[in-house]
RNA sequence: GCGGAUGUAGCUCAGUUGGCAGAGCACCUGGUUGUGGCCCAGGGGGUCGUGAGUUCAACCCUCAUCAUUCGCCCCA
């Protein structure tokens, strides 16, 4: 297994070959489409910031922030974060270079790696990407719609269809301290040694995260749970009907999920999911939410927010097996006593606008055959000890096994014919 | 941070109660085919993850350690 000390990857940090960094490009290409359609902009970010910016977006209370950063001091002894999620760096970015200022509503979207230091599984690593969107200065029901609509059409153009929309309102803060106080005299009213010990400790740090808890006896406890729809206020009710209603009326299924609950703080009022139950226990394909103040709470105007993260990795392992035919090369040329002549026949090719590669090396022809068999070539070139005496090319087409000698000079108009 | 599983050739994996390390695929060379694929013959490649221990003898048993992987937690 190599020798004593070859260099490792670090771990939960994956290098992406060839069928998965094409897959990720296509990806990165159809978002880039679609959501261009929807009048979203890409921003460029850097993935790091200073480690406070996280603290106050995400919340110093959520798992993320208190244990699953990667965190550590520059040369002045700032604390910078390698970014866990995006939305908040974002938010950063277009305040600061004053995009809120300039525009009303503002579409963003942005790609990249992301960092979570976490024990890495099936659909999760330390360093995995994601694709968001951030949709600014909209308030409105027609703005909750529109996104995740656009997100559904994202993942309708890359061939899935099957992944369940999982829909909440987690109230606002006028509504859910309310809500949260009564949940949480509920919970102590249950027997607490018939709630398992996760959820005994989540009474205290964040009792909205025991209705998603998926033991069996929890649930059952749970059943007879208040539901935040009797506690929101009248504009989350209507906020959230809307929302509904125009989901409806574009033919998106959802299925209203009272116990869906995200883990990073700002989240209020509208709270979507998409879920597999085809790529393991991570099954949380895209999810996002509304998070009205959060600009605010960062120094910026008070505008109110949408936005969703998409997890590429995730994505892929929907999409793996599906993966489209590469294509072929035009050309190999093996040409067994002259590797210079076939690479500067292989330029001539090229530059007609084919592709295709020369052997580098003087193997046999045998072999040199062999791996313009191996590369796909439609065509290969031979210059065996003949053509190299006669200044000519044989042209074999590999499919038919048929062949035919060209005068080398002929080989522009040859490629030119190819082309078409 | 906590559990379970797995580390043997480039890849996928066999390996008997402890007794000289194997297969398929891939790769290389040659034969045959008008010069690739199919077929035939041959070949290279492994300190059995690492380090200790038990034993006359360890891929196999014991301990430690590292890595991978699937879960828990959390999230995309």
């Amino acid at each position: 297994m190599g020798s004593l000390t070859s260099p490792r990857a670090v771990k939960g940090f994956a290098d992406l070959f060839e069928p998965q960094s094409a897959l990720f490009t296509s990806m990165e290409n159809t978002a880039r489409r679609v959501f261009g359609m929807y009048g979203y902009k890409e921003l460029r970010l850097p993935l790091l910031e200073y480690a406070d910016l996280f603290a106050r977006a995400i919340g110093e209370e959520t798992d993320v922030v208190q244990k699953e950063m990667f965190t550590f001091p520059d040369r002045k002894g700032r604390l910078l974060s390698l970014r866990p999620e995006a939305t908040a760096g974002i938010l950063r970015a277009c305040a600061e270079g004053g995009l809120f200022r300039r525009e009303s509503l503002s579409k963003v979207f942005s790609c990249g790696p992301m960092f979570r230091y976490e024990r890495p599984q099936k659909g999760r690593s330390r360093q995995f990407h994601q694709l968001d969107c951030e949709c600014v200065g909209a308030g409105e029901p027609q703005a909750d719609a529109e996104i995740i609509l656009m997100l559904l059409h994202f993942l309708r153009e890359m061939g899935i269809r099957d992944l369940v929309l999982d829909l909440n309102t987690l109230g606002c803060r006028a509504c859910r301290p309310a809500y949260t106080r009564a949940l949480t005299a509920f919970l102590r009213t249950l027997p607490p040694d018939h709630l398992c010990e996760n959820c005994r400790r989540r009474i205290q740090t964040n009792p909205l995260r025991v209705l998603d808890c998926k033991e069996p006896s929890c649930r059952s406890l749970l059943r007879d749970a208040p539901l935040i729809a009797e506690y929101i206020c009248p504009d989350c009710a209507g906020h959230f009907s809307d929302v509904r209603a125009l989901l409806e009326d574009q033919g998106a299924a959802c299925n209203l999920n009272p116990r869906l609950v995200r883990g990073l703080d700002y989240y209020c009022r509208t709270a979507f999911e998409l879920v597999s139950s085809a790529i393991g226990a991570q099954g949380a394909v895209a999810g996002g939410g509304r998070y009205d103040g959060l600009v605010a709470q960062l120094g910026g105007p008070d505008l109110p927010g949408i936005g969703f993260a998409c997890g590429m990795e995730r994505l892929a392992l929907l999409l793996a097996g599906s993966g489209q035919e590469q294509g072929r090369p035009d050309f190999f040329i093996a040409a067994p006593k002259a590797a210079g002549t076939a690479l500067s026949l292989a330029q001539t090719l090229r530059e007609a606008g084919l592709s295709g590669e020369a052997a580098f090396s003087d193997g046999s022809l045998k072999s040199q055959m062999r791996q313009a068999s191996r590369n796909r070539a439609r065509f290969c070139l031979i210059i065996g000890e003949e053509e190299l005496a006669r200044g000519t090319v044989m042209i074999r087409d590999m499919d038919k096994a048929t062949q035919q000698p060209l005068p080398r000079t002929d080989l522009p108009s040859w490629a030119a014919e190819r082309r078409a």
